[in-house]
DNA sequence: GTACTATATGAATATATAGGAATATAGTTA
DNA sequence: TAACTATATTCCTATATATTCATATAGTAC
């Protein structure tokens, strides 16, 4: 039997791939057909479902078919909160030290 | 100049080994010696220097000389919140699977 | 100074993960 | 049925990370 520690393990490696912390930010607005989330990001659909099927695999997403289309979503809004908690903590740190950021060009 | 995301995936992964996440659970009592801290976990200093000093790299952890010895903290309790969120997610989600769990051992 | 203690670091190896290109699978449409 | 579309998977290579053992560094005590 696996660990609680081992599995928050793997959720946080799951997470820990900006790939896959840009497909959480998506998923934020609602659920996302894979054929939206690969354009947007930039990349190959090979890559994306790659990344999708970490995701799955820890069930922090879920996806469902629909005709020729599978569509993801968050199972779990908290997963969401978690990802906002770091950054926050990140922000308040870099505004500390008096730095400016940004993410994919967009000023924050 | 690296992007938040980039930033926050960097954190995940300094969380996302089950070493570290038990570095972090032995300091949510407070500041530990790394004498203190590689006898409990059973492994070699080595090991724990470097897993700390990918902790410390990532801001999640400081530590302080006295005398011979180095005492750690968390910088954050938030990255102590952060951990504790997950921990609730999967608890429930393998509950509502039916599952056991335990850590090394003790029952939960 | 030497000897000792606690911690960090380096080099080598092993394992894990990511990316690219090609292919497989499942569903649709004609 | 064949042709097409959307997604997932496989194989290969490159890169990143973890572990082990040995050594370096910094501080203490004599």
């Amino acid at each position: 039997m696996k660990t609680v520690d081992y599995r928050v393990s793997e959720v946080f490696r799951a997470m820990s791939h900006p790939t896959r912390i840009a497909i959480l930010d998506m998923l934020k607005g609602g659920p996302l057909c894979v054929c939206q989330i690969y354009p947007a990001l930039g990349l190959d659909q090979s890559i994306t479902s790659k990344h999708l099927g970490v995701l799955r695999s820890q069930g922090i997403i879920r996806g469902r078919k629909e005709g020729l289309k599978v569509t993801y979503e968050i199972t779990d809004e908290r997963y969401l909160q978690v990802l906002e908690a770091v950054k926050e903590i990140l922000k308040r740190q870099w505004y500390l030290e008096g730095k400016m950021w940004n993410d994919s060009g967009k000023d924050r």
